[in-house]
RNA sequence: GGCAAGGUAGCUCAGCUGGUUAGAGCGCUGGUCUCAUAAGCCGGAGGUCGGGGAUUCGAGUUCCCCUCUUGCUACCA
């Protein structure tokens, strides 16, 4: 609902490490489609984007590349920006964490929260993970050395830091949830952050000395080998781009209507942010709209997969506006999202060819064969009454859905009015109407229809700004707050024009347009054994990767009795195991363990199994299965059961 | 392990505070008009509403148990 005159938009400022794909696509474009909708309604509004050019690994991958750190962010936010042009995003301000309004204005907010007695000095002893700037405690790591996130090794970091009074918080924060049932979208994730504000809050270090690639601390404090935590500095970006601490030119727009964000950074957006502009004394915002991922053909995409979605060949091949149709309509908002050629060529071809640009070359074949093209909607009332006012209930509910994020839900109900035109059609059947001599009321059917595409063409606008435009073009009007306010708050019709003849909108797609990456065409053919290959592949290039427990559960761990062993011969370190895994044949394994165990030590011993692995031979001996041992530098023992299990018995 | 949300037609989902024959879109299928992009419109098939139990005159809708999925979180590896 409207309750703001000034609307303030964000995205996140993208971080410079990644160039753009889907998930920033549709972050953008759903923050876009808002602006223009706030726009298009009259609303002062302010719709920024930007980049996240801080922080030590945006400092290591310059140097690796050879550049400074500021031309190497230089180049990518570049990109960013290039793409979000190219995409005609309506963005006010593009924002870059390494523009000096910006960082004038964080150390402004730091020295506001220093005053405010909220930033204290201490030391700071952890184990960082450079890669994801994040301490972590012990007890999180992974073998008490990888970082949990990114599974890279982690280094034991003693520094001097600053440190914000986050705890002080804790309550305030969970009161202005329970005040604020939709401060944060979609609901479910405010529970989340509500159950791990109440667990308790740490105090956050909020500076680093470790390395130089930030914003230095404000000078009166005179601790220049400091700089800027990078979400503190990021997330000031929300204020700073309105003038806070230089101008404040635009600060009349705060606070925002709504950030959006991707669900992965919604606790820094749910706790830390409205924390700080707390110490701030600054109002919070209305909406942290937090959404889902996208998935291709059912899977994670991932650089080493080679399947992701580079949101520029979708567009181009597609078109721009029936992709931002597709990703705003495919999905309710904060849910995951599949993106897959044929679920794009459906909606292209169903609702926006079908639905839409049928029913406007309906209309230009009608208005043409029976009228020359003109179109006059004097008497439409008369004669279709009943129809206008299905129209305009449904146009009715329509605005609050777009602010409350329900967009696919919006489109939904945007396409029950064409749905009313169509079956208009054929109910009065213009064609009979004519050979009966009643023009008039085929004029006003032509009027209606001629109406109602106009009102979606404008209600639709902010989804797909240039096809809604060509239809604005077609019947002779255009795309603005006077005629929003005309054809959709006033319930008007079109004035008497002649239709432009254009040529369909939606060409219907007979096949995909696009290259299918080559995983996904293994996919249908492979079985699950290749699934695994490819995981440690990713492993492999990506250090020891963090997996889900459903992937987990892809290994099949089994309890197995021994009940045969013998050496391989020549061999050093194999014993030539026969398992029972209650199957019906012993699996024969072949197993590195013979500098520990002689074959007569295992026999009748029940071990683990990872029994789902591809087989593989060594030296001459197929083996159909893993043991579980552990090893250090005392030698190895093997990972048993407890207590004795049935053969087969499965693990997990 | 804890908490939360879910399991409804082939697919994606809607079903508010319990009430007559459980809905939509897509897909499939039969029919039909001709203004139109093999589009539109009308109709149909298809669901023991995850399983079991309880409350009730009556439960997809409440309660309990079980099961599976997803998310967050803890801990172990």
């Amino acid at each position: 609902m409207s309750c703001h005159k000034n609307v303030y938009i964000t995205t996140p400022i993208y971080y410079v490490n990644d160039i753009a794909h889907i998930g920033h696509a549709y972050t953008t474009i759903i923050a876009d489609t808002i602006a223009r909708y706030s726009r298009m309604s009259g609303l002062d509004t302010f719709f920024l984007t930007g980049t996240d050019e801080h922080g030590q690994k945006i400092e290591e991958s310059a140097k690796a590349r050879g550049k400074s750190s500021q031309a190497y962010a230089d180049e990518i936010s570049a990109t960013f920006r290039n793409l979000w042009d190219d995409f005609h995003i309506t963005y006010d301000k593009f924002i870059r964490t390494t523009d000096e309004d910006h960082k004038k204005g964080v150390q402004k907010a730091f020295n506001t929260m220093y005053e405010n007695g909220d930033i204290y000095k201490d030391v700071y002893k952890g184990h960082y993970c450079i890669s994801c700037e994040t301490f972590f405690p012990k007890s999180q790591l992974v073998d008490d050395e990888f970082c949990p996130e990114c599974g890279k090794s982690t280094v034991i970091v003693e520094e001097e830091s600053y440190f914000f009074k986050l705890s002080k918080y804790q309550d305030k924060l969970l009161e202005w949830y329970n005040n604020n049932p939709e401060c944060i979208l979609p609901k479910s994730k405010r529970n989340e952050v509500i159950r791990f504000v109440e667990g308790g809050l740490e105090d956050l270090s909020i500076t680093r000395t470790s390395f130089d690639w930030g914003v230095k601390l404000p000078e009166n404090l005179n601790d220049p080998k400091h700089v800027m935590y990078v979400w503190l500095d990021a997330l000031m970006n929300y204020v700073t781009a309105l003038g806070y601490g230089t101008d404040e030119k635009n600060m009349h727009y705060w606070p925002a209507r709504v950030h959006l964000i991707g669900k992965d950074i919604l606790r820094f957006h749910a706790i830390y942010w409205p924390a700080f502009l707390m110490s701030l004394g600054l109002p919070l915002p209305k909406h942290i709209a937090a959404h889902g991922w996208w998935t291709r053909d059912g899977e994670k995409m991932s650089k080493s997969k080679g399947n992701v979605v580079n949101p520029r060949e979708v567009a181009d091949a597609y078109g721009l506006d029936n992709f931002r149709y597709f990703l705003l309509r495919e999905v309710p908002f904060g849910g995951d999202g599949d993106f897959s050629q044929k679920a794009l060529i459906d909606r292209i071809n169903s609702d926006l060819g079908n639905d839409l640009g049928n029913l406007l070359n309906r209309l230009i074949g009608m208005s043409d064969k029976y009228f020359e093209g003109k179109i006059d909607s004097t008497h439409v009332a008369k004669y279709y009454q009943t129809e206008l006012n299905e129209v305009e209930s449904y146009l009715d509910r329509l605005e609050p859905l777009l602010f409350e994020m329900q967009i696919h839900r919006y489109l939904e109900e945007l396409w029950r009015p064409l749905a009313v035109a169509n079956k208009s059609i054929d109910k009065y059947q213009p064609w009979t109407l004519i050979k009966e001599g009643k023009e008039e009321e085929v004029m006003a059917l032509n009027g209606l229809i001629a109406g109602i595409l106009a009102k979606v063409a404008t209600m639709l606008y902010p989804v797909m700004p240039e096809i809604c435009t060509k239809i604005a073009e077609a019947l002779h009007f255009e795309i603005n707050t006077e005629n929003w306010q005309k054809l959709i708050k006033d319930k008007k019709l079109l004035e008497t024009f002649t239709i432009e003849k254009i040529p369909p909108l939606f060409p219907r797609i007979e096949e995909l347009l696009l290259a299918q990456p080559q995983t996904v065409v293994q996919k249908t053919e492979e079985k699950p054994v290749k699934k695994e290959e490819k995981k440690n592949v990713e492993k492999k290039e990506e250090g020891i990767a963090l997996i889900g427990i459903d992937q987990f559960f892809q290994t099949s761990l089994k309890v197995g009795t021994v009940v045969a062993a013998e050496e391989v011969p020549k061999s050093a370190k194999l014993l030539l195991l026969q398992v029972d895994l209650g199957e019906e044949h012993p699996r024969q394994i072949v197993a590195g363990i013979k500098e520990w165990y002689s074959a007569q030590d295992m026999l009748g011993t029940q071990v683990c199994v990872v029994a789902n692995l591809k087989p593989a031979k060594l030296m001459g001996y197929t083996s159909e299965g893993m043991l579980l041992a552990a090893k250090d530098e005392n030698g190895l023992c093997m990972i048993r059961p407890e207590k004795p299990k049935k053969s087969g018995t499965s693990i997990g």
